[in-house]
DNA sequence: CGCCGCAGGCTTTTT
DNA sequence: GCCTGCGGCG
C-alpha cells in the first residue's frame, strides 16, 4: 500500500502520530480515539515507508486478543503476512526469550509455566512444608506478597519485611517457594517477566544483540505496565531504539495488581526528548456520553490531561434509574433490554456492566425468566477447567518429570491408592534431597521406607508416565493426549462421575484432544526451540482459551467493568452505582484507590456508543445482609444537563424513607422530583391506545416527561414496546 | 477412599 | 447468599 492510502483514513492527530519522525513518542490515546488504528498504521508506515524490516520491530500488548488483532490488522494493511516481526504479549515474548536462551536464564530446557492456580497450590504446599500455620499465613496472601515483590523486581533477599512477623514469614515462604520452583523447573507468570529482565540485565552480549535488532519498540496500554515491564522496555529500548508507546492514564484500572500509571510520566523523563501526542477525537460515543465521561475524570488529580470530543451529535440523554432494591434494578434493566430487542435491536448490542461479579446473578435470573440468551464474561476458561488441568498434568510430566506442580496434581487423580502418607514420605524425601518429587518417588521405590502396597501403587504411577512418554514419543499431539486421558484412567473416572457434570467433563476432554489435533507449531516456535508438546503446554498456560459461551451467538453481554475495558457496545447498562459497591468500600479511604475507582467509572461510561443507562438500588443484599445504600458519589459528579431520570412507573412517587441521600441528590438537580403524580401525563396506565403501524395496545408504563416521555405499550400483535411519546403519536381509543 | 456437612471467606484478575 | 475447602465418618 502506498503511503497516501495508508494515511487517508486517519485524522490529523492520528496522522501525526503515525508519521512521527525520529524520536520517542508517548501517544495519549483517549477511549475510542482509534488507538489500535494508530498503532497498526504506525507499524505499516514504518514497514512500507521507512522501510524498516519486520524483524526490526517489536510490538508489545497485554492480552493475546490484542496481540492477535494487531497482527491481523497489520497484515490486512500490508496485504501480506509479516514474518519475523515480534508481536506479542509481555508474557508471551518473555517466554519466547527464555525458551531461546534457557541456559543464560538459568532454567532447565524443559521448564514449565505455572498458572495462577498452580502457583497458589505450590505456595500452599510450601507453607505446609515449612510447618507454618495456614490460617496465620494464608496461601492467598503469601502468593499475593510473592507476586507483588516480583512485580517490583525484588528477589527474597531484597525484601525488607521490617518488624512484621507475618511479612517475615512471607519472605521465608517466598524463598522456599523459589527453591521449590527451581527444583521443579517451574516458572510463574511474574517470574517470566522478572527472568526476562534479569536475562538482559546480566547478559550484555545478549542485550546488545536484541538492541541491535529492535530499532522500533511499540507498546500498547502502557498505563498498565508494572515496574518490571517498564524496566524491561527501558533496558531494551531506552538508549538504542525508537519507542512508541500508547496508553491512557485515565484508563489505568489495574494499580491493585502492580500496574503503575506513573510509568507514563517516567517515560517522558527517562526517554530523552520524548514527545507527547494526544488523540482526543472520539469516534465511539455520543456527545452526552463524552460530556459525562469528561466531567467524571476531571475530578482526578495528576492527570496527563486530555478531553474527549466528538463531531457527532449529543445523542440521547443518559438515563438514570433509582431502584428501590437490587431486584427491581435487575427487572428494570432487563425490561429495557426487552424493549431494545422489541424495537429490532440485537441482544449482543446490550451490555450490563457491574463492579463485582456477585452482581451478575440477579440479572441472570431476570434474563432466564424472559428467555433471553446471555453470556457472562470472566467465567472459567477452557484450560482452567479441572479435568483439562488434570489431563495436562500428565503431559507436563511427560515433558518434564521434575514438574512438581504437575506431579502433585496427577499422582493420585484419579485415585490409584497413593495416599497422603505415601505422598508425605515422598515430599519429605524431596525436601531432604533437594530434588523433585519425581526423583524422590523413584528413590522411595528403591528404598524400603514404604509399605509394599504403597510402593506398588507408586510404581504404577511412575511406570504409567514412562510408558506414556516412551510409547507415544513419535505420535501426534492428539494421540498423545488421547492415550494419556485413556491410560491414566481420567476418562473412566470422569465418565463415572455421578454429579451430572460427567457428560460435559468427558466432552471437554474430547475437545482437548480436538484442540491438540488442530494445534500447529509456528515458525517462531521452532526458532525458539520448542517442541510440539512444549509449545502446546505453554499455549495452554499463557492463553487460557476463550471463556465459556459462544461469542458469535447473539446474546446479552454481562461483565465486570474491568473485563469491559477495550470493548464497546451500542447500549450500556452501568449498574450498582452505590457507595460501598462502586466506589467499592475497600477503596474509598485511600485517595489513590478512589481515583482508580473513578477511572473505572470513566471506562464504564466510555464503553457506550449510543445509549447509556445508569442505575442504582436503594437496598441490596451484600454477603447475605440486606443493606440500605446511598447513591454513588460518582452520580453526583455527572453533569445534570446530560441526565434524565427514568422512573419505574410514571406518576407513582417513591417512598421517601429509603434513599434519603438519593432524594436529596436528585432534588438538588431538578431530577429527583420528576413529574408530580399527575402532571399533564397524556396517557393513563392501562389506557387503550392505537399506533399508526403497530395497531392497538394497552399502556403498561411511562417514564420521563415532556419531550423525553416514553411509553411502554403492549400491542395485541407485536407485544410490549417502548415508544417515545413525542414521535409515536398514540391515539386514545 | 470418598462422601457429606459445616465454617469461613467474599473487589477487580489482561498473563 | 453462595462457593470453597477442610475434617469427620462410613
Amino acid at each position: 500500500m502506498e503511503s497516501a492510502r495508508l494515511l487517508d483514513a486517519l485524522n490529523p492527530a492520528q496522522r501525526d502520530a503515525v508519521t512521527a519522525p525520529d524520536g520517542h513518542y508517548l501517544v495519549l490515546a483517549g477511549a475510542g480515539s482509534g488507538k489500535t488504528r494508530v498503532l497498526t498504521h504506525r507499524i505499516a508506515f514504518l514497514t512500507e515507508v521507512e522501510r524498516v524490516p519486520p524483524w526490526g520491530i517489536l510490538a508489545v500488548t497485554f492480552t493475546n486478543k490484542a496481540a492477535a488483532e494487531m497482527r491481523g490488522r497489520i497484515e490486512t494493511l500490508l496485504a501480506r503476512a509479516v514474518r519475523g516481526m515480534m508481536v506479542g504479549t509481555f508474557h508471551g515474548i518473555a517466554h519466547r526469550l527464555l525458551r531461546q536462551h534457557w541456559r543464560e536464564a538459568g532454567l532447565p530446557e524443559t521448564f514449565q509455566i505455572l498458572d495462577a492456580d498452580d502457583q497458589q497450590r505450590l505456595v500452599k504446599r510450601t507453607i505446609q512444608g515449612l510447618g507454618l500455620d495456614e490460617s496465620r499465613f494464608p496461601p492467598r496472601q503469601a502468593t499475593w506478597y510473592i507476586n507483588a515483590a516480583k512485580d517490583e523486581g525484588r528477589r527474597p533477599d531484597a525484601c525488607d519485611p521490617g518488624y512484621s512477623p507475618v511479612d517475615r514469614a512471607f519472605v521465608d515462604i517466598y524463598r522456599a517457594y523459589e527453591e521449590a520452583c527451581r527444583r521443579g523447573g517451574l516458572v510463574d507468570f511474574a517470574e517470566l517477566l522478572l527472568r526476562a529482565h534479569e536475562l538482559f540485565l546480566t547478559n550484555a552480549p545478549l542485550l546488545e544483540h536484541y538492541r541491535a535488532r529492535f530499532r522500533h519498540v511499540l507498546v500498547d496500554e502502557f498505563q498498565d505496565t508494572n515496574t518490571i515491564q517498564y524496566a524491561w522496555v527501558r533496558l531494551l529500548a531506552g538508549d538504542t531504539a525508537r519507542a512508541f508507546i500508547v496508553g491512557d492514564d485515565d484508563q489505568s484500572i489495574y494499580g491493585w495488581r502492580g500496574a503503575r500509571v506513573e510509568n507514563m510520566q517516567r517515560f517522558l523523563a527517562d526517554f530523552p526528548g520524548a514527545v507527547t501526542l494526544k488523540l482526543e477525537q472520539n469516534y465511539r460515543s455520543t456527545g452526552h456520553i463524552l460530556k459525562a465521561a469528561n466531567a467524571i475524570i476531571q475530578r482526578n488529580g495528576g492527570r496527563l490531561g486530555k478531553s474527549l470530543w466528538t463531531d457527532a451529535g449529543d445523542g440521547a440523554p443518559i438515563e438514570l434509574f433509582a431502584a428501590h432494591n437490587a431486584e427491581e434494578e435487575a427487572r428494570f434493566v432487563v425490561e429495557r433490554i426487552r424493549a431494545v430487542i422489541a424495537e429490532g435491536g440485537a441482544r449482543a448490542d446490550c451490555a450490563i456492566l457491574y463492579r463485582s461479579n456477585a452482581q451478575s446473578r440477579l440479572f441472570e435470573e431476570q434474563l432466564i425468566q424472559h428467555d433471553i440468551p446471555y453470556r457472562v464474561y470472566g467465567g472459567l476458561r477452557f484450560f482452567d477447567r479441572a479435568e483439562i488441568k488434570d489431563a495436562l498434568a500428565y503431559l507436563r510430566l511427560v515433558a518434564s518429570r521434575h514438574d512438581d506442580a504437575a506431579f502433585e496434581r496427577a499422582v493420585n487423580t484419579p485415585a490409584r491408592g497413593i495416599g497422603e502418607r505415601t505422598l508425605d514420605q515422598v515430599r519429605r524425601r524431596a525436601r531432604a534431597d533437594q530434588t523433585s518429587l519425581w526423583d524422590a518417588a523413584c528413590a522411595e521405590l528403591a528404598g524400603d521406607a514404604l509399605a509394599a502396597r504403597a510402593k506398588s501403587a507408586l510404581r504404577g504411577f511412575v511406570d504409567l508416565i514412562e510408558a506414556l512418554d516412551a510409547g507415544t514419543r513419535d505420535a501426534t499431539l492428539a494421540i498423545r493426549f488421547e492415550r494419556a486421558i485413556e491410560r491414566s484412567g481420567l476418562k473412566a473416572y470422569y465418565e463415572a462421575d455421578s454429579k451430572g457434570l460427567a457428560e460435559s467433563r468427558v466432552e471437554n476432554l474430547d475437545e482437548l484432544i480436538n484442540v491438540a489435533s488442530r494445534f500447529v507449531l509456528t515458525q517462531e516456535d521452532v526458532d525458539a526451540g520448542l517442541t510440539e508438546l512444549t509449545a502446546f503446554l505453554a499455549h495452554a498456560a499463557l492463553e487460557a482459551g476463550e471463556a465459556e459461551g459462544e461469542a458469535w451467538e447473539d446474546c446479552v453481554q454481562l461483565m465486570t467493568l474491568h473485563s469491559a475495558k477495550g470493548l464497546e457496545f451500542p447500549q450500556v447498562f452501568l449498574v450498582g452505582l452505590e457507595e460501598g459497591l462502586f466506589p467499592n468500600a475497600r477503596s474509598v479511604d485511600e485517595p489513590g484507590r478512589l481515583e482508580e475507582e473513578r477511572r473505572l467509572a470513566y471506562v464504564g461510561i466510555t464503553r457506550a456508543r449510543q445509549r447509556l443507562t445508569i442505575s442504582w438500588a436503594e437496598a441490596r443484599r451484600i454477603h447475605g445482609q440486606e443493606q440500605l445504600c446511598a447513591p454513588s458519589r460518582f452520580l453526583g459528579e455527572l453533569p445534570p444537563e446530560v441526565l434524565i431520570e427514568v422512573r419505574p412507573r410514571a406518576g407513582v412517587s417513591r417512598p421517601a424513607a429509603f434513599g434519603r441521600d438519593a432524594t436529596a441528590w436528585l432534588a438538588a438537580r431538578g431530577l429527583g422530583r420528576g413529574a408530580p403524580a399527575d402532571e399533564a401525563l397524556p396517557y393513563r396506565l392501562g389506557q387503550q391506545v392505537r399506533h399508526g403501524i403497530l395497531g392497538e395496545g394497552v399502556v403498561l408504563a411511562m417514564e420521563g416527561a415532556g419531550a423525553h416521555l416514553r411509553v411502554q405499550v403492549r400491542f395485541a400483535e407485536h407485544g410490549a414496546k417502548w415508544l417515545v411519546a413525542g414521535y409515536a403519536k398514540l391515539e386514545p381509543v
